[in-house]
DNA sequence: TCAGATATCTGCATTGTTAAGATAAATGCC
DNA sequence: GGCATTTATCTTAACAATGCAGATATCTGA
């Protein structure tokens, strides 16, 4: 590996073609999701709600949890759920120890009819990651576990950082 | 590899692991960047916009070659450019040649202040891909790049599937 | 001139914010 | 304990932004 280029210049390009790519597929993420959840009826935030509460610490999350983790005010989380309760996608059911709060539930049954729309990218993801062998495969998600976790706590950075900006202001 | 799970077993573990990342990662994209535009004074539209036009075919795109890799309507690209322009983020530039067509150009001096904010969070980037080896890099790269050629294309094949209803509509 | 392509404009629906308010729980003081 | 105050959670209402559909304007080339 040092035919023209040294080592370094090689890892270098690397390093600069993974900047780039997560550029790339953040931007195509965006659209692509935008496009997707219009194509059954919704939004890219409606969606990735519905997705969030799935994946919740508890079977049932509350809107203030909602609103903590995607950065939106409170007001949004209403518009929201009150959105995705008219489709009958998920419910709302007041907490019974504190009665301020509402917990918000996905109703499964409700999501079933959405899903063949996901079945088709799918299938092509499968495609494409069969290629590898399980111990590329335990690479790749080890790193993408890590990114993931950076951003997860890069959105978190911003969402305090403006919250603290408010006091302030 | 066989001691308590078979070989198939530990690898349908990593495919539906695979898989759960890609979606917790699109969720988190969709809000990060809607975050990070945000503390910039934009939206995730229209950030993504810009990084577009930056890496379009050619050095100026159209607004009609916008709304096309966007999924976006034409109506819509304008008022992105009316923002954007305002901001002096990018200028529309008239064809001499083809007087129908308004090429837009980033105005990379006018970028440059934005980019402080994305320095951070490529530095804790770059922390965290240099544990991994050239060999490692090269393979994760690859693996992106396939993801995002597929998602590039389902985006067009939704795009595309739009217009084709329209016609009947 | 006309067909077509391209870009923009207009009016409207959707989406998210801010600020205020309603209700419930927690705290503190007597 | 009982009551006032503060804090927490969610909702509402008015407004600002964003995006869409469709109409209009502009341009090219036959």
């Amino acid at each position: 590996m040092s035919t023209r280029k040294g080592r370094k210049a090689h890892r270098q390009d690397l390093l600069t073609r993974l900047w780039d790519l997560g550029r790339i597929m953040s931007t195509q993420t965006v659209f692509l999701h935008q496009a997707i959840a219009q194509s059954v009826g919704l939004n890219a935030t409606d969606t990735k709600c519905v997705d969030l509460i799935l994946r919740g610490p508890h079977e049932a999350v509350t809107a203030g949890w909602l609103s903590n983790v995607t950065g939106l005010t409170t007001g949004a989380v209403t518009h929201i759920l009150d959105r995705l309760e008219k489709r009958g996608i998920v419910e709302r059911v007041r907490d019974t120890s504190d009665r301020r709060k509402v917990f918000v539930r996905v109703r499964q049954d409700r999501l079933e009819p959405l899903i063949p729309q996901y079945e088709a990218i799918g299938k092509a993801y499968l495609r494409l990651v069969e290629e590898y062998s399980d111990k590329e495969l335990k690479l790749i998600c080890e790193y993408l576990e890590r990114v993931s976790a950076l951003s997860e706590s890069e959105l978190a950075k911003i969402i305090s950082a403006r919250r603290s900006r408010e006091y302030k202001g």
